[in-house]
DNA sequence: GTCTATACCTGGATAGAC
DNA sequence: GTCTATCCAGGTATAGAC
C-alpha cells in the first residue's frame, strides 16, 4: 500500500518537527523513527522541504474545513467565534503537535514561498466571522484587524502558554472565562 | 577597541537571524556581512549559540528595564498596561528586529536551556501589573493568566501581523482602539 | 517501491602565524 | 586580538541493485 507509507512519513515528520524543530530534524531521523529507508522517503517526496509543505497544506486544509463547518452550523458572530475558540482549544489538547505546527512554527524559515500563517485560509475565515458580526450589529464598528485580534488574541496567547508548558490549568477550564473577556472586548 | 567588535557582531547577528532565521545564517554569513574574520568571532564568543544567547539576554534586559520603569512611573494598572502596549508598539516600529527576535523567534530550537519567552522577566512583569490591578479593584477577579492574555493578547497578535507584513495600517494608529478593546475585556 | 551505499557539500569550529 | 587556512562531522540527496 503506497499511501500508508506516505502518511507514516508525514506523521513521523510532524512529531519530530514539532518536538525538535525542522532544522534539528534530519531526514535520517525521520527514516529511523519511521522504520523506513531514506530511498523510500525520497521516492514519496521530492525533498525535505516538500515534506514540510505537504504537512502544512494538510493541516491548514483540515482547519479551514473546520472553520467552514462552523460558519455553516452557527449563525451569529457570537456563537461562531466562541465555537472557534472552543475548537482550537480542543485541537491543542487533543493533538498539540497539529496546533504547534500550524500556529507556532516559523514557516518562513523553511518554506520560503509560503504566505504567512495569519493570512492563510483558516485565519481569513476567522476574520470574516468577525466582520460579519460588525455588519449585523453584534460587534462594534472597529478596524477589522483590531476586532479580530481582540476576539482571538487572548485565546491564541493562552495556546502559546499551553504549548510552552507554562499554563498551570487545562485549556478547557479556561474557555468560559477567556471567551467572556474576548466577547466583552468587542460586543456592543 | 574590543567592545566595538563585540557589539558589531551582535548587531549583525540580530539582523541576519531575524531576516533569515538562526539556522539559515552561518557564522560565515555573519563574518562576511560584518567585515570581520571568523577567528575574531570565535575570539569574542564561544560558539554560534553563545551569540544567540548574548543577544537574547541583552534584549530581554532592555525590555525588563523598560517594564520596571513603567511600574515606577505609573501607578494604576490601567495606565501601566496601556503604556506597555504603547511601548511594545513603538519598539516594533522603531526596531522591528528587536521585537522579532524577542517575541517571535523559536528560541527553544537553538537555545535548548532557555526558559520560554513568555516566562521571561519582561512578561512576568506584565503579568504582575495585571495582578496588582485585580488586587486594587481596577480589574475583575479572573485567573491571572487569562487576565494577562486578555489584556495583552490582542496587542501581541497585532504585532505578529505587523511583523508578517499583513497589517495594512501603522501600529501607532491602532493603539487607541486596540487598548480600548483590551481594557474593556477585563476592567470592572 | 523499497532498500543500501555513497557522493558531495555546507557549515561549525580549531590551529597557528602575525 | 585579528587574521587565513584548514579540518571534520553531519546532513541532503542520488545511484543503482533488488
Amino acid at each position: 500500500m503506497t499511501s500508508n507509507k506516505h502518511q507514516l512519513i508525514l506523521d513521523t515528520a510532524l512529531e519530530l518537527f514539532t518536538k525538535r524543530g525542522y532544522f534539528n530534524t534530519s531526514v535520517h531521523d525521520i527514516q529511523k523513527q519511521a522504520n523506513v529507508s531514506i530511498g523510500s522517503i525520497y521516492h514519496h517526496f521530492k525533498n525535505k522541504e516538500a515534506i514540510a509543505k505537504a504537512l502544512f497544506d494538510d493541516l491548514a486544509d483540515t482547519m479551514a474545513k473546520a472553520m467552514s463547518d462552523i460558519m455553516v452550523n452557527y449563525s451569529t458572530a457570537h456563537d461562531r467565534c466562541r465555537e472557534v475558540i472552543s475548537y482550537i482549544f480542543k485541537i491543542t489538547e487533543d493533538s498539540p503537535q497539529t496546533m504547534n505546527y500550524i500556529l507556532y512554527a516559523k514557516h518562513k524559515e523553511f518554506l520560503p514561498d509560503q504566505k504567512p500563517v495569519c493570512s492563510s485560509r483558516p485565519f481569513e475565515l476567522m476574520k470574516d466571522m468577525v466582520v460579519q458580526g460588525m455588519e449585523n450589529g453584534e460587534i462594534r464598528q472597529l478596524d477589522p484587524d483590531i476586532a479580530a485580534t481582540s476576539v482571538f488574541g487572548g485565546a491564541i496567547r493562552l495556546i502559546h502558554l499551553h504549548l510552552d508548558g507554562v499554563l498551570g490549568r487545562e485549556l478547557a477550564e479556561c474557555l468560559d472565562e477567556c471567551w467572556q473577556c474576548a466577547w466583552r472586548s468587542v460586543s456592543r
